[in-house]
DNA sequence: AGCACGCCGACT
DNA sequence: GTCGGCGTGCTC
């Protein structure tokens, strides 16, 4: 290899051009893979990412690379990720490349603070001033100079001026300080046999290396959370620079789960969220890329951080729906951690009390080892489960409490204890209309209704965020005082409540509630009688008093189009009929419903878990969806109709025809409109063996759509309704 | 993503 | 006559 040939480097950008583009290497310029540079990219100078290296000049003109940017390069396994997902979810790489440099500034010369320390050197023009400081300075070892100075008594100037004297050596630090390595024995721990059988298994599938997926599949309440522990201290034991992820639905991500974490290990975990500031997010990217930081705590997008030796991945609650993104750039961040488990020869843990069926069914196929962890700890059971027919016992005209719940709330109340009413409805009434002449209240540019919240007295768009006060004439007929509010949300529960229980303390938990964690705080001191919550009040909170959950409206999410609309009120109503009774009192939980005899309410009554899976993939399997088959949703967006519609035809025109693929559409998605945004949406559906993203792709090539069409493809898409 | 080029409307 | 709108196209 002669060392005067001139060489090139291919240079990924984070932008979304077709592929890595190729530049000269400056002579006496030495590249590595995954290093970080400044390039010229048309008129500016761009940050890019050494993509492949290659001999010689190459036949065409070259521009040349400007400067290596320092900083640690990108790990092998995040370039391979990103390679693999530009083909997977059909995107040109250099836009999963700007999800890996989501924190661009970590690359930036770190900010320092200098430290001093003593050096040796004699001083000249020793001062009593002088000598204190050299005292001090010998006291604290390294240290910054405002420490020094008040450490010895003297102004900072003091301390400088040794150092220019040569009496003390001066010492950048990066600011950002290393997390806390974590200690796997921090605690003693007392794990039940069940807890301490499902720790071995994961412990010796973290011994045996390499990539493994395991499903943790127990009940709401049987310590998932310590049995996942031991995988991870297991990593500590044998890996001393192995790194862990730890995934987390983002609203998961909350005090109680870090300080138990904590408790565990001893230290603070990294913790990576999007609404992280700037410097957290620089702290962690860093210490990530560095190979410093062992254990980080996020969500979906930490799947995105430059890990140099990553050994396992947990992703708690793999069920929910969150994990998967829809906006910007759309996955779903489940698939694509088993994804990265892969590349990284990792081990992956899936927990959960409601496994996915696709999870599920993976386990069922022996491609994950099944971890069951069946009983709580202690003496707390699961709760009882009844439904209430509201054909037979309906509520009274204009009230959603039916006559059995409120027979049992106050049962209850009188017992002491607490009552939890779930409605996965926000505000006070779902629809506004006018008696007078039926015109319902919609958003100016969605055709979606507004949605009444009394505590602020106005009529809001929750797909928009548009809001206006409730009017007092009716907009159509300009009626006066003729609009009413139709249909229950949790305001209204509440309202409802308080008339039923006047002495109660009764509360609301939404995500307009202004303070959750101190809700939650609360809750647990027994100091809210009566707690009236969405999907939010769901999500694992461990509330001692509460026996009794009533669920409002056990049929939303049953009906509709939506093929994933049944497991996922399954799921919810297994997570909220969990929150009752998790300490020693049994709860119970009471479902009020027009549907008793649906598969998903049979099912849990019974709690039988699996035959209401088993009948849902049967259904599945008929459809050929997923996971027996494999969906992508293409969307078109634009502010002129005729434009969107004329683009989503000539794609869809320009489909290629295959065995085993199905195109529906173009059609109107339910948000057809937004904003002033029109929507039009194919759907395809193809068997499990035709690679969906390789179609997508060949398709793709084959139609020009002007870049004034926002045109998306999303190759997972979970709710398609 | 930026940035330039380019071709049509109301301003000094 | 020019300033400037954003549609279209290119960046090794």
């Amino acid at each position: 290899m002669s060392s005067e040939s001139s060489s090139r480097a291919s240079i990924l950008f984070p932008l979304p051009l077709p592929e890595a583009f190729d530049y000269l290497v400056p002579e006496g310029l030495e590249l590595g893979l995954g290093d970080h540079v400044l390039a010229p990219l048309g008129k500016r100078m761009v940050h890019g990412v050494v993509w492949g290296l290659k001999p010689g000049p190459g036949e065409r003109a070259l521009k040349s690379v400007e400067a290596p940017m320092g900083g640690a390069p990108l790990p092998a396994g995040t370039r391979q990720f990103v390679d693999w997902l530009a083909r997977y979810l059909v995107q040109p790489p250099g836009v999963i490349l700007r999800s890996v440099l989501r924190s661009a500034e970590a690359l930036k010369p770190s900010p320092t603070e200098t430290l001093y320390q003593v050096s040796g050197t004699e001083a000249p023009r020793m001062t009593a001033a002088r000598a204190a400081v050299l005292d001090a300075a010998l006291a604290l070892g390294e240290a910054s100079a405002a420490d020094i100075a008040r450490e010895a008594g003297v102004g900072a100037g003091v301390v400088k001026g040794l150092a220019t004297a040569g009496a003390l050596t001066t010492i950048s630090r990066p600011i950002d300080p290393p997390y806390g390595i974590p200690d796997p024995e921090a605690e003693g721990l007392s794990l039940t046999m069940l807890q301490a059988e499902a720790g071995g298994v994961l412990r010796r599938l973290v011994r045996a290396g390499g990539f493994q997926a395991a499903l943790l599949d127990g009940v709401t309440g049987s310590g998932k959370t310590e049995v996942y522990f031991e995988a991870i201290a297991e990593v500590l034991r044998r890996h001393p620079d192995g790194q862990i992820l730890i995934m987390l639905p983002e609203i998961a991500l909350t005090a109680a789960v870090l300080s138990r974490f904590e408790a565990r290990f001893g230290c603070a975990p990294a913790i990576w969220h999007s609404a992280a500031g700037p410097k957290v997010r620089r702290r962690c990217w860093r210490e990530v890329a560095e190979g410093r930081a062992r254990i980080v705590v996020g969500a979906r997008s930490a799947l995105f951080l430059p890990f140099t030796n990553l050994k396992l991945i947990i992703v708690d609650e793999e069920h929910d729906p969150t994990y998967k993104q829809d906006e910007g750039l759309p996955y779903q961040g489940r698939d694509l951690a088993v994804l990265r488990a892969k590349i990284e020869g990792a081990m992956i843990v899936l927990a959960s009390a409601t496994p996915s069926l696709e999870s599920l069914t993976n386990a069922q196929a022996g491609r994950y080892v099944h971890v069951r962890l069946p009983a709580r700890p202690g003496s707390a059971v699961l709760p009882q489960v009844d439904t209430i027919d509201l054909r037979e016992h309906p509520p009274e005209a204009g009230r959603w409490i039916s006559p059995p719940l409120i027979a049992a709330m106050v049962e209850t109340l009188q017992a002491g204890e607490q009552v939890l009413l779930y409605l996965n409805r926000r505000g006070y009434a779902p629809l506004v209309l006018c008696r007078a002449c039926g015109h319902r209240m919609t958003s100016p540019d969605t055709q979606s209704y507004l949605v009444e919240h009394r505590y602020t007295g106005r009529l809001v768009c929750h797909v928009t965020g548009f809001s206006m006060p409730r009017p007092k004439f009716c907009p159509e007929c300009q009626a006066e005082d003729s609009l009413t509010s139709v249909g229950p949300g949790v305001e209204r529960v509440a309202e409802e409540a308080k008339h039923l229980f006047p002495d109660a303390k009764i509360e609301i938990y939404s995500s307009d509630s202004a303070s959750g964690a101190d809700l939650v705080d609360r809750m647990e001191r027994g100091e809210i009688d009566i707690l009236v919550g969405t999907q939010i009040a769901a999500k694992g909170h461990n509330f001692p008093n509460l026996t009794l959950v009533g669920v409002i409206d056990a049929d939303l999410g049953l009906a509709g189009g939506d093929p994933r609309a049944g497991e996922r009120t399954f799921q919810t109503l297994v997570q909220v009929a969990g929150r009752a009774g998790r300490a020693e009192r049994p709860g119970r939980a009471l479902l009020q419903t027009h549907q008793p005899e649906h598969e998903a309410i049979q099912a849990l009554i019974a709690g039988d878990r699996d035959a209401f899976l088993e009948t849902e993939m049967m259904a599945r399997e008929a459809l050929g969806l997923p996971p027996f088959g494999r969906m992508a949703a293409i969307s078109f967006q634009a502010r002129d109709v005729q434009a969107v519609e004329a683009a989503a035809g000539r794609y869809a025109a320009a489909a290629p025809l295959t065995d085993g693929v199905e195109i529906w559409g173009p059609a109107e998605p339910p948000r057809a409109l937004v904003r002033g945004w029109h929507r039009r949406r194919i759907l395809v559906r193809a068997d499990k063996a035709i690679d969906i993203s390789a179609y997508l792709r060949a398709w793709k090539s084959r139609v020009k759509i002007p870049p004034s069409i926002r045109v998306t493809i999303d190759v997972d898409p979970y709710s398609f309704m």
